[in-house]
DNA sequence: CTCTAAATGCGAAAGCTTCTCATTTTTATA
DNA sequence: TATAAAAATGAGAAGCTTTCGCATTTAGAG
């Protein structure tokens, strides 16, 4: 059990959070809705409730614990957090999702960021395609 | 009036239609939630419910007239088609956003697609920080 | 072991967007 | 210009995701 992880934040131990945190780091998908989350804890017998896992959720994202994201319409989707930050390209049509860094464009970025006046917080860059997969 | 814009994408010209696509072409700002288009027609004095506005803006977007945009969090913006593609960089404080085209970026986009083995078919990138008029 | 602050669960509610369907409007045709 | 069929609209209901409020439970310090 990772405890340490969650009070290593500054939030208390619980049953809802030390379950949430687990489903992250062993579901073979690495992006979940908050929606997934709940209904997998229900499968595995968890009795947590929607509203926690938001608010779980949301405090792990403060933490730094885990990365939201928006793709594109509906709903969130959460990961946990990785040492190295990366960017996703996703399927239209299957919903498959890949990672991946690039250092040139976050260069650009940068610059960017300066050119037009800003200072960079936070950016994302998503790519849309369909995969080799559904190409077939 | 421009009806054959409308006309063009094979819709019928109606009111409301003309008058969404003028608002989009008329306002100084140039992405406007649904909300905000609704919100600037009633003050005009137009009669167009707001799932009107949704929906022409919805048609529009099919029919490549307008662009939906998924900032973060909360609701989509539309913004009038442009001739050349570019990305967007918004003040998280002010809410203010400046747009930005980079070859290098779209070009670098386009060789990852390809290494993941994907057909792209679209990309959004967002940049957020703090403006210069927010950073004093 | 006790106590207090924090966390949870549940249902209600909020915000954005879409749907339903009766009514109105467009436009092709006579 | 009048008419009819097809499409568009308006208004409210409904759907979804997410948050809120509050009574109850739980964690963890003393």
């Amino acid at each position: 059990m990772e405890s340490k992880d969650i009070r290593a934040v500054g939030l208390k131990v619980t049953l809802p959070r030390l379950k949430i945190l687990d489903m992250l780091q062993s579901s073979g998908t690495k992006h979940l809705s908050a929606e997934d989350v709940y209904k997998a804890l229900l499968e595995d017998g968890e009795e947590i409730g929607l509203a926690t896992v938001y608010r779980v959720l949301t405090q792990f994202e403060g933490a730094g614990l885990v990365n939201r994201h928006y793709f594109e319409g509906g709903n969130s989707v959460f990961e946990l957090s990785q040492e190295e930050h990366h960017d996703h390209i996703l399927c239209v049509k299957c919903g498959r999702v890949d990672e991946f860094f690039d250092e040139l464009i976050e260069q650009r970025q940068k610059v960017i960021a300066e050119e037009k006046g800003y200072q960079m917080t936070d950016h994302s860059l998503y790519i849309y395609g369909v995969c080799s997969d559904c190409a077939k």
